[in-house]
RNA sequence: GGAGGGGUGGCCGAGUGGCUAAAGGCAGCAGACUGUAAAUCUGCCGGGGUAUCCCUACGUAGGUUCGAAUCCUACCCCCUCCA
C-alpha cells in the first residue's frame, strides 16, 4: 500500500473491514488534505476506552497530515441507535445531549490536535438533521432505501427475530446516519468514514446512498472489536467502565487500568493504544515472566500520557511506584477530606473505609477486616471497633487506608 | 379473541406453608501462591448491630394463617400454542 495512514493501520492491527481498500489507498496517496470522520453517540458525558480504538485511528489520520472530523451525534442520539440492543433506550433530553457533547469534546483534547481549525474538527449532526423537511427528506433520501434491505440489517433483524419491539423512530436511525455521510461529503468534502466493526452496516449504507444520490465514491473502514484475552469486552472493570474523562475516573485509576493488562494483551494494546514504534514494541512484548511488567508500565505511561497528558501520567506512575514498589504512599492516590474536628473526636474505622469509598457498606468493611485485608498506614487492622483519631495520622498528615494489595486511599484533614 | 406457562438477590437459575436472607452457577471482594498478570485453592458475598437481635427482600396491592417466595383475590408485565 502507498498510503502512510493505511500502512500504519495495517501494521498496528486497526483494520477489520474496508470497502474498496485499493481505491481508498489510491485516494489517500494523492489527497494529503483528505478528510475522515467518525460519529460518536452522545449518550454519556464522556466516552470510555471502548471508543479509544476509533479515536486512535483519527489520531493516526491526523498525524499523517490528513484532517479528522469528530462528528457528534447530537441529532441521531435523539433517535437512538438500535444496534445490538435488545430494548429501546430511554430518550435523552436535548439538554442532556448538549451537556454530553461538551463532555465528550473534552475527551479529544490530548488525543487529537484540536487547537487549529477546531471548528472543522468538531461537527454536530443536529445542525443538519434538526431542520429536515419530512416530505423533502423522504423524496430525496427515503426513496433510495428499500424496506426489503433495511429488514435484513442486523440491527433490525435481531430485534425482529427476538420479537422485541422496534419503533419507527429507531428504524430511521440508519437512514439518518447514512445521510450524515452524504452531507459531510457535500459540505466538507469528506469521503471517508471510520468506525467500530458494529458500524459496518451503517457505513455501507452511507456509501450506497452517496453513490445513488450523487454518484460519489465514498470509503469506509472499520476497526475490530477489542476484547481482552479472556474474552471480555474491553473497558469494563469491576468498578464500571473505564472513562476517558478524569472527571469520571482519576488519572491514577486510568493508569492502573493499563498497568493491570493481562500478559497476552500487552503487545496488542501497545500497538493500538500508544504511538511507540513497532520495533520497540516488538522488544517489549518479547519480555517474559516478571519482566513483562516493565512493558505494562510502558503501556500505562504512554496510554495515560496520550489521553490525560504527560504530567498526569508521570504523577500516576510515581504514585504507583511509591505505593507498590516502595510500600509508602503516593500523592496521587484517591484522597478524601475529613473535618479536623471529626477526626479529633475519633472515627470508626468502618465508617472511614466507606467514606474513602473502599467499601460500599460498613458490613463490607467489617468483612474486609475479619479476612485480614484491611490496613491502616500499612499495618493490618485486626480490631473492627477501632476508633481512628488524629494521633494515628501517618506520613504527610494522612491516613493511608488499604483494601487488599491493590486498592488504596488517603484520608486527609480539612 | 381462546388455552397454557412464567415474573426470585448484579446476572443466570433452584425452591411450592415453618429447618429460607432463600440451593447451585457466574460476576464481585479478601486471603494463599505470584509478577499490581493468568490459572488454581480457601473464605466471604442484602443492610444495621458487640449481640443466637432488628430491618429490608422473592412483579404490584390486598387477603388467609400462629407463620407465606411458597395458598387465595385483583392488577401489571412477559412468553408459548391455537384462531
Amino acid at each position: 500500500m502507498k498510503s502512510e495512514f493505511l500502512n500504519i493501520l495495517e501494521a498496528r492491527g486497526f483494520i477489520h473491514q474496508a470497502t474498496n481498500l485499493g481505491g481508498l489507498d489510491a485516494y489517500l496517496a494523492k489527497t494529503p488534505d483528505a478528510r475522515a470522520y467518525i460519529g460518536f453517540d452522545c449518550t454519556a458525558p464522556t466516552l470510555h476506552v471502548g471508543s479509544l480504538v476509533q479515536i486512535m485511528m483519527l489520531r493516526h489520520f491526523q498525524k499523517c497530515g490528513h484532517q479528522p472530523i469528530v462528528l457528534m451525534g447530537g441529532g441521531t442520539t435523539r433517535v437512538g441507535d438500535p444496534s445490538g440492543k435488545t430494548e429501546s433506550r430511554k430518550l435523552l433530553s436535548p439538554e442532556d445531549i448538549k451537556q454530553n457533547i461538551k463532555g465528550i469534546e473534552k475527551n479529544f483534547i490530548n488525543l487529537l490536535n484540536v487547537s487549529k481549525q477546531r471548528q472543522h474538527i468538531y461537527l454536530n449532526n443536529d445542525g443538519w438533521l434538526k431542520d429536515l423537511n419530512y416530505i423533502n427528506f423522504l423524496r430525496d433520501v427515503g426513496r433510495h432505501f428499500t424496506i426489503n434491505k433495511m429488514l435484513t440489517m442486523d440491527s433490525v433483524k435481531l430485534r425482529l427475530e427476538r420479537e422485541q419491539p422496534l419503533t419507527f423512530l429507531e428504524f430511521n436511525y440508519m437512514i439518518l446516519q447514512a445521510y450524515d455521510f452524504v452531507k459531510l461529503f457535500e459540505d466538507e468534502g469528506c469521503r471517508i468514514q471510520l468506525g467500530g466493526s458494529d458500524q459496518w452496516g451503517n457505513i455501507v449504507n452511507g456509501i450506497d446512498l452517496g453513490r445513488r444520490m450523487l454518484g460519489a465514491e465514498l470509503f469506509g473502514l472499520t476497526s475490530p472489536l477489542i476484547t481482552t484475552s479472556d474474552g471480555e469486552k474491553m473497558g469494563k472493570t469491576a468498578k464500571g467502565a473505564v472513562w476517558l474523562s478524569s472527571d469520571q475516573l482519576s488519572d491514577y485509576d486510568y493508569w492502573q487500568f493499563w498497568r493491570n493488562a493481562q500478559d497476552e494483551d500487552v503487545g496488542r494494546f501497545l500497538r493500538l493504544f500508544t504511538d511507540i514504534p513497532l520495533d520497540e514494541i516488538a522488544k517489549l512484548e518479547a519480555l517474559e515472566g516478571q519482566e513483562l511488567n516493565e512493558a505494562k508500565k510502558v503501556l500505562a505511561n504512554e496510554a495515560t500520557a496520550l489521553c490525560r497528558g504527560k504530567a498526569a501520567a508521570s504523577k500516576a506512575a510515581e504514585t504507583a511506584r511509591k505505593t507498590f514498589e516502595e510500600g509508602t504512599s503516593g500523592a496521587d492516590l484517591p484522597t478524601v477530606m475529613i473535618n479536623k474536628s471529626t477526626l479529633d473526636a475519633g472515627v470508626s474505622i468502618l465508617v472511614l473505609f466507606v467514606f474513602a469509598k473502599l467499601c460500599t457498606s460498613k458490613k463490607e468493611a467489617r468483612r474486609l477486616i475479619q479476612q485480614g485485608g484491611a490496613r491502616l498506614n500499612d499495618g493490618i487492622i485486626s480490631d473492627e471497633n477501632l476508633l481512628v483519631n488524629t494521633a494515628m495520622l501517618g506520613p504527610n498528615n494522612a491516613l493511608k487506608l488499604s483494601a487488599g494489595k491493590k486498592r488504596h486511599a488517603l484520608v486527609k484533614r480539612r
